[in-house]
DNA sequence: GAGTGTGAAGTAGTTCACAGCC
DNA sequence: GGCTGTGAACTACTTCACACTC
């Protein structure tokens, strides 16, 4: 039994959040129980690796029946820290940043935008979509004002870096960044990355490779 | 030599657009040779990894002096399919659509916004940053017509398995989904998925599990 | 009988370490 | 001497298969 085994890999931490999705909607249809075969189509995975991703969470199945989903949903939530809400800042309040403010999906999931900064002077005081930008000099105060923890980048790749400097220095250890530029934070931040142009240009590479060229020459057979 | 191996992994693919891109700025500050070790702290990676992953492509460095940025950056583009544009199609016209279209990297990167699409006719003729919104009826011709390939999926996940049908329905088999939700192509399509809220549920994992929570009790040393 | 929990086997990806070439 | 290219060792992740429990 060895304590409780605390160390999740982090490929299971990545699908956490689906099964969480999943489970929200069964109990939106007042399903009681679920079995990990129906999770994991759900959820687009296989049964086994349900089974042990959940594992690594706990005993929370039971033989013969399944996993109990409400009780699954609490456990789920509260292991990925979403009993209670985390602001964020969006650094940047250019186009990007301006959408991500206005994309409710943040919110709505229990991520409220606490502030948009920016270091241009003109857009400081401005509102987007009920969110006000700040100068990024007051980033510290406003981080530890409203106990913001998660910091989102959407400036220009030639500022990323910068950015991500000053969200460590106001004590900020979990980016988020939307920037197409490779950034490094500290050993013990955490770093996300989205990077819109890469997903289609890995896409593009298996377009290209998939279709036979017709081109292709030389190699019979 | 047994002609040569086409089998890239995975985890290599997902990472030759960050070396693209770091070689584009090497050819922006006229290097024109660069090792490893220096590409690889650009990528951030390790140099060992970076070698294997352009051994894949072929060997197109020298030893004792490195790799040719210029040749190698168009091997690369080759590779990758980034010779010619891919023209996109986004589906959904909503604010997540809108701020897409309206994100000018897609373009700038090879990636033209050929049309938006969806359902609801109030939206159809409507144009944001110059790009038309189209009915959804009509994704088929649009997609011949301009040689799509990729469809981006901008909807709200109930909507998502749908039109990820209707771009496999129109002969588009690259799809980005945006769209919360796990959808389901055939085996010969590819999938890539961006999840705002999903990658703000995995940092809030590690911000919970990083500081030593003040009420573990029992476990000393 | 049904379905979890988990060792064991299998697979993919990473890193090491060094032979080989410039 | 410097740096690539790559087998070999290692690590992480996945899947299998079955003992175990309800």
């Amino acid at each position: 039994m060895a304590d409780r085994v605390r160390h999740i890999p982090e490929a299971t931490v990545a699908r956490l959040p689906v099964y969480l999705r999943s489970l929200a909607e069964l109990v939106d249809e007042k399903t009681a129980t679920v079995s990990s075969e129906r999770l994991a189509e759900m959820a687009g995975v296989n049964a086994a690796k349900v089974r042990k991703d959940l594992s690594y969470l706990g005993s929370y199945g039971t033989r013969g029946v399944g996993y109990d989903v409400e009780y699954l949903l609490f456990q789920m939530s509260r292991e990925l820290g979403l009993t209670h809400d985390w602001p964020v800042v969006i650094m940047g309040a250019g186009n990007l940043g301006q959408a991500l403010a206005n994309y409710g999906g943040f919110t709505d999931r229990g991520f409220p935008v606490a502030a948009l900064v920016d270091a241009d002077p003109s857009k400081v005081g401005q509102t987007f979509h009920g969110v006000e930008v700040h100068h990024v000099d007051d980033l510290p105060k406003i981080a530890s004002d409203r106990g913001v923890r998660i910091g989102i980048i959407a400036t220009p790749a030639a500022a990323a870096q910068a950015v991500a400097d000053q969200l460590t220095a106001a004590g900020i250890r979990s980016i988020l960044n939307f920037a197409p530029a490779v950034i490094t934070v500290p050993e013990e931040s955490s770093l996300r990355k989205v990077d819109l142009a890469l997903e289609l240009q890995i896409l593009s590479f298996y377009q290209q490779h998939s279709q036979p060229d017709p081109e292709a020459s030389g190699s019979r057979t």
